[in-house]
DNA sequence: AACGTCACCGCAATCGATTGTGTTAATTTT
DNA sequence: AAAATTAACACAATCGATTGCGGTGACGTT
């Protein structure tokens, strides 16, 4: 009404037709006259007529909406699946609603059920590092109500799922170390309950073992805060306390990893030559610090793109048709830049 | 429907009592006994009732929603916005819808469209790059529809904006250069139809004017696409080809600047010392790229809360009242690292 | 006994659009 | 010419909730 938006009514007036007449007009439905339908169409273009999208959402009980649901927005990560999912939400006619946790489950709740009240089509979901219990979720789930997990999927039944591969990327990557010549990898993990972070450090450790490296408990250390800080004094700490030192690192992400960098370049310790770093998800800063780091690229993009194109299937689908639980994995791609340069090299 | 959630209808239907007596009852309307209070109540939380947003968006032709149109979401100033926005949005009961333009006009006033069928109640914007044209704003305006412009604003009239100061920025930034011993100081501009640009170009210009230090026109590079790749292969050209080279860069955004530091590196030039630079944003990986890169640090996160609440201001004024243009100015800070040492300390 | 008051509640219009089911009138069929 | 068909449109219910107004008893008042 702000608009004054023209709506059927005004054109149904203006015409002396019925409303149903000038909504069958607009459709080309049979059973009106060309003559009616060309004067209809005519007063719509000149009005500047549009349906009204939230009377046609109440009516068909359906709202061309997905709500998104992530940690946080700036993230480089998140921001480029947000990027993917909007591509194709804007391509199908769906708006997305965004919702970011701030890592908080009380959060997550409440985003959940404000999204609800506005009667999204589904929800696209990575939840909070605080979230251990999916009771919210399987609740909507057993009403076959459409929810796609991201990157941070939940060990729950019957979910469709969108990962990379985080234990192939973590292989890879500290296999790549190791083929280096950096034998003595530490790792910082991610936090415990995600997912991800279990295995990124099932990556680690399974190298490991298959270069018949025997790991080191101490040199595992989580980082739940995820901050550079927080990498930057863990890093420190094990290098100025540990009897035998690590030579390798390999991090969980890249913020953390940059944290390592400096933390191992404050000591006085050449990267690469003493000490070898691979992160995980190619920030966008990554190429750009010194020495550049090697990490492990997600398809963010795709991934946004992979989760929307499957909410959508599940949205259009009979409502008696049952989806069936899933999981994409996408790969990862090892980037090899100089951070994690042979030793001999040096 | 989906989710089977009650509505009023089946509270109703269940207790023996009309529509209105149940939503009369919901919000403690007077003329209802407490008895029947007392029993819609208790029905509806054990139904786990809860109001149709969509039904509520009609009736009061309200839709609680927000409209976020911006260039990318992938960008971290942008991401940072978008934070403050859902902060406060999310705090007031209020949803996002975000469009992101990929800097395309067409897709900018497509995404409008989409948002105002949608009945959003106010749009917060920052436009492309390729927008040299408003009309499809004013005659938003001119129908008294709330919209707020934020960072990148158009420079037309009875308009809401939040900005930064972006002129004391490239002052403050361009003299501190100055006064570190950089006297010749190039500047690698944005886009020229951004007031963005235009401002930090004048403030770039200003402060050489104030140190009595002419303007060299050839060293005002316009950096249209703002990549890297655009910026060190610009910086490459400009080192190579002068007769006189410069000593100091100052990049209107931290991409840029750090391109320019690559390619200044690349060409045996040691930053800082023989080149000084500065950036402009004091993006995530500013601090940690090789040197520290000095920046001027924008409030991000504060625009976003900024604009938000300006508009929430506008959308809740009795549709009589006009409101007046304003344009919110948020200041700047010089963020100094190393890129940007004296000379003479090298 | 007749009337007023008040508590309590229902009816129906409304928001904007869709759609099944009438209802006309003209046209065709027999 | 009467009956059947059909084109072209109107009516009204519907989606879920709100809200002005009207209605119905149970009281008290005079």
């Amino acid at each position: 009404m702000k608009l004054g938006q023209a709506t059927i009514k005004d054109i149904a007036k203006e015409l002396n037709v019925s409303l149903s007449t000038v909504s069958r007009a607009l459709k080309d439905y049979p059973g009106i006259s060309s003559e009616t339908k060309r004067k209809v169409k005519e007063l719509a273009e000149k009005l500047n007529y549009r349906p009204n999208a939230i009377a046609l959402s109440l009516r068909k009980s359906k709202s061309f909406t997905i709500g998104v649901i992530i940690p946080e927005v700036v993230h480089f990560f998140f921001s480029t699946v947000i990027s993917g999912i909007e591509e194709v939400a804007f391509a199908n006619g769906y708006n997305v609603i965004l919702c970011q946790t701030n890592e908080k489950l009380q959060r997550e709740l409440s985003s959940i059920e404000a999204m609800l009240d506005n009667q999204v089509d589904g929800l696209l979901v990575s939840y909070s590092k605080e979230t251990e219990d999916f009771e919210h979720f399987t609740k909507l789930l057993k009403q076959n109500f459409p929810i796609v997990f991201f990157d941070r999927v939940p060990e729950i039944e019957n979910t469709v799922n969108v990962t990379v591969n985080d234990f192939k990327g973590a292989y890879d990557a500290t296999s790549h170390l190791i083929n280096q010549g950096y034998k003595n990898i530490a790792h910082l993990a991610g936090p415990k309950n995600l997912t991800i972070s279990r295995k990124r450090l099932d990556g680690y450790l399974a190298a490991l073992q298959d270069h018949s490296i025997k790991q080191n408990p101490d040199w595992i250390i989580p980082c739940p805060i995820g901050t550079q800080e927080e990498s930057f004094n863990f890093t420190k700490k094990l290098f100025e306390n540990g009897k035998i030192k690590p030579d390798g690192i390999f991090a969980s992400n890249d913020i953390a990893a940059a944290g390592a960098m400096m933390a191992v370049k404050s000591l006085g310790l050449k990267v690469p030559g003493d000490v070898g770093i691979v992160g995980f998800s190619d920030w966008q800063f990554s190429s750009m610090i010194d020495p550049p780091l090697s990490t492990v690229s997600q398809p963010g993009f795709q991934m946004g793109e992979k989760a929307i194109s499957l909410l959508l299937e599940m949205i259009n689908k009979k409502k008696d048709e049952i989806w069936s639980p899933k999981t994409v994995v996408l790969e990862t791609e090892l980037i090899i830049r100089k951070s994690s340069e042979k030793i001999n090299k040096i």
